[in-house]
DNA sequence: ATATGACCAAAATCGAATAATTGGTCAAAA
DNA sequence: TTTTGACCAATTATTCGATTTTGGTCATAT
């Protein structure tokens, strides 16, 4: 593995385990066995490292959406797209904190920063869900807004909710998903449609995605 | 209105404002326009004022929502039930905090007490949710345990994500509740089955838990 | 009977001085 | 050239006594 992401990797689980704030440079050289100089040879200082830490978490996300989208052979609706999407960031401890704004993770360090450098939107933004409204695969008497915020504010229900409902009195991930997917299936989606291109026009929109990040990383070395 | 009654509105207005932790007995009586030594004749201590503001304030919601599903006549349907909830529980700072573990409100208070004491769920119980099941009027290829997760899940996503995505980009609040209560219609419960009760059930399900709580305050003094 | 607010002990807050840690650098080593 | 880790200024954490505030009481006033 290269050095730079032996580096990103360690920060990464040291800003899980600690957050922002207590992770130190030092304390990643050494998670990482490298020196502290060898950060700055990469990067600029702390906050460009967690820059770079985020847009890594990002792209691991990325490919991990994408892989899970060809595993899955039912993978046609928007719901169960839906449902890899929450899966995947659900996964991804970092990018989780990132959109619930676990204080925990974050620190203060991301509010003496511009908070909004470090909000994530991620996928179903307003643009795609309105034209899979304009493709007939969502309903239409709901404005692209509100189903878009919908989307959003299910997803931060279902990332935080283990802070609310412990644990061992939920129901199993796997069934909760499950049943977002089949609420938004019979509820947000219309029958019919041409769901045939579903699939692979997201993971091209993927492959796009995974590539700029691809192209920024080689920018900046 | 009667003093107990004034000094548990001056105590909600000031724990909406500053929190349990900032807020002091003395505050409290001085917001009341009441001797500090008063509000001693009433309750054992702080703890105890919080309590019972707690079961003012959850009156007050059943209340409120008891009207409002009054007022609705169109409220023959889960959806539509669950959306005058929602609705309830946002105009309701405090509950809400309640519900979404608002550390700003709550503050160090409720964790250094039992924090289980100071957790709310609120409606739609397993036990409704399995109820309406067995009526028809939910759909039961998704089990009730998962039913009542969902809504729990909504319902905190609903009441958080102002601190995510700031109100300006936010649709209305009503066309909000409106899309979710729209999703929850096509999405959760079942076409056909016995409406007709729904109203007057709920009704008299609140009208059993304000007596509650009625009782309990004439027990307390 | 009822209500008050001065009063008290305990807890929280402040402030300044001290100690420890942190982000970042760079001469020296590899 | 590439990498290191001792080093530094600056920020942050800690200590601890002085001061203030707080929850709670009760002799007194109404």
């Amino acid at each position: 593995m290269e050095r730079p992401t032996r580096i990103l990797d360690a920060a990464g689980r040291l800003t899980i385990r600690f957050g922002f704030d207590k992770t130190t440079m030092d304390d990643v050289a050494k998670e990482a066995g490298v020196s502290k100089g060898a950060i700055y040879l990469v990067w600029q200082g702390k906050e460009e490292l967690i820059d770079a830490l985020i847009e890594f978490e990002m792209k691991k996300l990325m490919l991990d959406l994408r892989r899970r989208i060809i595993a899955d052979e039912n993978c046609d609706s928007i719901a169960a797209l839906y449902r890899q999407t929450l899966l995947a960031i659900q996964q991804n401890s970092l990018i989780s904190a990132l959109y619930t704004r676990d204080g925990k993770i974050l620190g203060d360090f991301v509010h003496r920063q511009n908070p909004e450098r470090y909000t994530r939107r991620l996928l179903m933004s307003k643009e795609s869900v309105s034209a899979m409204q304009s493709a007939g695969l969502l309903r239409d008497d709901l404005s692209a807004d509100v189903i878009t915020y919908l989307f959003s504010l299910m997803a931060l229900g279902f990332l935080s909710i283990n802070s609310v409902i412990p644990v061992e009195n939920a129901p199993p991930i796997d069934s909760t998903v499950g049943a977002i997917a089949a609420m938004v299936e019979s509820g947000l989606t219309k029958p019919g449609g041409n769901r045939t291109l579903i699939k692979d026009s997201t993971i091209q929109m993927l492959d796009l995605l995974i590539e700029q990040y691809e192209k920024r990383d080689r920018n900046e070395h």
